[in-house]
This record gives structure tokens, C-alpha cells and sequence, in this order.
DNA sequence: CGGTAAGTTGAAAAATCTCAATCACGGTGG
DNA sequence: CCACCGTGATTGAGATTTTTCAACTTACCG
């Protein structure tokens, strides 16, 4: 990545590995750029509308939804969105782009928390305390639909639906961290980079993409961090699939050769 | 524990170790039972109110929950308040009593991602899909108040302070997941224990019980699990910081004697 | 091109786990 | 009342996994 401009909204994806025939077709269609603009951006016409906020919402909601989503922020790669302890006024949809959450100890040590693709939202962390408790940075230019938190509040007092999608994602984000636990307390290193990547490829394909090629927008570091382990661990592991043929690596481009493998290492109990 | 009497809301703590003096004079004053069983045990007569969901609720709108409020359950020892896959249908508040709660992966293996006491509330993992994606168990003989989701949710579009309060606890959810992510991604295991312990006298703490005398509902297997170590492991830990003058651990019972060196282990970096 | 950040690989050290033996405690039944 | 049983907890020793430290390679950017 070296310039800001974003141009369609999903991206953040293989640009040299078109999406495998698995993936075409997907609910997720072509929109022209002048029918985007047209329609100011809005919720109502994105692309996005079926993976993120407005999921389940009639028309006259969204038609509500998109009044309140006015503001967009462009941000390079190596901004935060927000940072541990800034106030928080709002929600944030990832539009285009790439985020990562990290939380960090008193100490320096930080863990990343996750990691944020088109049509995920950011920014929960915020609401207990009305101050941010993590950090959101953006992994490669990016773009986020901001959704100021009161205004939502009250239009989803109005509208059930949009209450209750939005108690939807919490609750999925609280799942999710269940998920990561289970990871973090009970798998060995090559373990928790299979499930890694079974769920990134997931999310892919859910987007339209290869759930086979992918490019990782994160450091070996990163991942590590992520799977709470060192960078040097994360890179065996990556050298041990690919010896086993179960992956193509190579620096941040990876390709699935053995999905069934990879499945198969993510829960061997039987170590 | 041999009975399934319950007594006072506020329990499940050191009967023998009384609340020390820097403990006492704290908000959730002493209720006689006879203005309990008048209130029907309604949220606006519980002392567990500025712990739970009434968190900055007004007399009206505490009522209308008191309304909503009306079924308890009373839960044995080892007894499943809920279960992976049953359908989702209310949120529950630990009145009395300790529960944990645990995932399962497919092949077996479990993870303990979370001890709850009273006033925590339990069962927002069932919101993504309609059905619980964890079990939440009884530590102790324990009883809750059912809160029907639905209605809640109704509520809650008519009471913004209830919406906020709802929203809040969630939020401190994902906070608190992201806390064990950090312990679980980068401490070892001394400093892991350190971090659970203090974590626990804290929460017992704002519950009115001495911050230094405590006795452990979970056994050393489900400590382990929680932190993402061997039970064993979880046992030399208690051994070493009983060496250090740190604690004293008599099987569940366990006394702070240090808590600033516990502090200490608990994010010590420089190891 | 050269410098820098990222990634790979090796070997030794450290942390944790595993397996096994033993101990403590709280019921239970004789 | 006490011996016994089963569960939970402790401790030790060796095996295993992961980390640490260090050297080296690769890719990218100006």
C-alpha cells in the first residue's frame, strides 16, 4: 500500500489472486462508484449493508440509519482510530481497509485483541467507561463509517430491529473473545495458527472473496501477538505447514492448499 | 455446602472470615429479610441494585424492571443454569451464589472464560444466534433472577437509562475478555494467578467482604483452565507465593498477606 | 543501490506440561 | 466414633513446547 486513495468499498484482499470460482456469486454484488456517490455513501446503498449495522433493517430504518451515518474518516496505514482512554462518542463501521484492536498493560507488554475487515464494527470497548479501553489502529489505508453512539442509542429506542442488531454484534463480539480464550488457554502454537486462519479465510469468503489466497495485512508480529505467541513461533509454524504441503507461503501471501488439513490441525486434541 | 437454603442475596463468601474494617461502611448496606420477602424480592428492595442491572435507574423505571423481574431459579451445586446450544430466552443476575462459565470445542476440550458472583449477570452469549454458546454452572448451591430478554429489550427502548446501563455491562464484557486475552496472551503463569487473585478480592471487595480473606469456589483444575494452565501448575503458584509470605493458602482458603507484592507479580515484566 | 523492517532458521534456555506418587479433607457407613 | 473412600490438592522428576538470542535472508522504499 503506498497512496490513500480507496476506491470500492470491499477491498483489503488478494489484488493479484482474483476470487476463486467458490466465491463468485456471492450476495455481495458489483455497485457502480457513480450509484455510490449518488447516494451520498449512505448505509442504505452499500455494498457492505448485508454484513454490517443495517443487517435486518426495512427500508424506512435504514432510510433513519443513513441520516445518522453522515461522517466518514480516512485514515493511512499506521493511524489509530482511537487510542486507549480517548473519549468515546461513537461507533465505527470499517468501510474499506484493515484494522487491529490491541489492549496494553500498564507495564508496555500489549496484546492484540483482533483484527477488523470491510463491515465489522469498532469502538464497544468504549461504552462502559465512555473512554476507550484499547487502541484501534488501521493495518493498511482505511476508511470508516463513523456512527455517533447517542444518536444510535436513540434511534434503536425507535426501532427494534436495529436494537436488537445491535445487541446482535455485541453479543457476537463476547462469543468471538469466548473463541479466542479457548484458543489461547488450550491449543499449542500450531493449533492456534490453523484456527487463525480458517477463521480469516471465513470472513474472506463471507466478503466474496478466495476463501483459498489470501494476503495477510498483518506482521508476523502481529499474529503472534494476536495468538500469544512470539513471532519467531508464528514463522515455524508457517514453515512446517507449507513443508506438510497444507500451505503456499509466502511472506504475507498465503495460499490454502489442504483446507481439510488445515481443519484437522486446528482441533488435533490428539497431539 | 450441603444444603440448597439461601439466605441473604449477598453470600458466597468467607462465612468464617468476617468482613474486615476496612471493608465495612461500604454502599450495600444490611436489608432485614422480612423488607426482602415484602418487596417480593423485587430489584428495587435487593441490595445487590448498585452492583446489577439497576445501575442508575429512577424510582419509575426501577419499578417497571421490578415488574419484569419476577421468576427466580434456584440452582444446586454443579447444575447447569444453561447450556451450549439451548435457546436463548433471558439474561440472568446472580442473586446469591457463584457460577462459571465455559466453552467446549468440538473435540472435547473445555475453557473456563469466566467466574461470575452477585450481581454479575450472565447468558449475553446467547444473543448473537438465539441459542447459548456456552454453559454457565453453578459453582455453589446459587439462585438468580430470570430477566426475559425480550421484555427487556422492550424496556429498555423506553428507558434510555436502562438502554445506557444495558449497553454498559455488555461493554464492560468485552472490556473484561479483553483483560484475559492479555493474561492469557502474555503473562506467565505466577503472574496470571497474581492478576486472578487480585481481580477476585477486588470484585469481593466492592461486594463488601474483606479484600484480603477469601475462600475459592472453583477448584484448582477450573483456576487452571480459566488461566490457560495445568492444575498443577496452578498448585506450585500458590505453593511459591506461599514460600514468598505473599499468601496463605489452606486448600480454598486463601489470605492476602502482601497484597502490594501480589500487585507486583501481577505485572511483573522484567522477568 | 543501500538501508531498514520483516521474515526465517538454528541452538540453547526456560517455562510449562505430563505422569506418578502422596497427602488432605469431607462425607459415609459400619 | 472411627475407618474408609473419593475427590481435590500437593509435590517431584522427566518430557515437551515454546521462548530467547543470534545470525542471516528477503523484500521494499527512497
Amino acid at each position: 500500500m503506498h497512496s490513500s486513495t480507496l476506491p470500492d468499498p470491499v477491498r483489503s484482499n488478494p489484488p493479484d489472486h482474483p476470487a476463486h470460482p467458490d466465491a463468485a456469486g456471492q450476495p455481495v454484488a458489483a455497485i457502480h462508484l457513480q450509484d455510490l456517490h449518488a447516494l451520498r455513501q449512505a448505509c442504505s446503498g452499500c455494498n457492505l449493508r448485508e454484513l454490517c449495522l443495517p443487517v435486518g433493517l426495512n427500508g424506512e430504518e435504514l432510510m433513519h440509519l443513513d441520516t445518522l451515518v453522515q461522517t466518514r474518516r480516512t485514515l493511512p496505514r499506521g493511524e489509530a482510530l482511537y487510542r486507549s482512554g480517548d473519549a468515546f462518542h461513537a461507533l465505527y463501521a470499517v468501510r474499506a481497509g484493515f484494522f487491529k484492536t490491541c489492549v496494553g498493560a500498564e507495564d508496555g507488554r500489549d496484546q492484540v485483541t483482533g483484527f477488523q475487515m470491510a463491515g465489522e464494527l469498532l469502538g464497544f470497548d468504549g461504552i462502559a467507561t465512555g473512554h476507550h479501553a484499547c487502541d484501534a489502529v488501521a493495518l493498511e489505508d482505511s476508511q470508516v463509517c463513523v456512527i455517533p453512539f447517542e444518536q444510535l442509542e436513540a434511534l434503536s429506542r425507535q426501532f427494534a430491529a436495529l436494537q436488537h442488531q445491535m445487541h446482535k454484534v455485541m453479543s457476537r463480539e463476547i462469543v468471538r473473545e469466548h473463541g479466542v480464550m479457548l484458543l489461547l488457554g488450550s491449543m499449542r502454537a500450531e493449533e492456534r495458527l490453523a484456527a487463525f486462519l480458517l477463521n480469516l479465510t471465513q470472513r474472506l469468503a463471507a466478503r466474496g472473496f478466495s476463501g483459498t489466497a489470501l494476503v495477510l495485512r498483518m506482521t508476523r508480529a502481529e499474529i503472534g501477538s494476536y495468538l500469544g505467541l512470539t513471532l519467531e513461533t508464528v514463522s515455524r509454524a508457517f514453515s512446517k505447514f507449507q513443508d506438510d504441503g497444507v500451505l503456499e507461503v509466502k511472506q504475507r501471501e498465503v495460499r490454502v492448499l489442504d483446507e481439510a488439513g488445515l481443519r484437522r490441525l486446528a482441533n488435533s486434541s490428539a497431539c
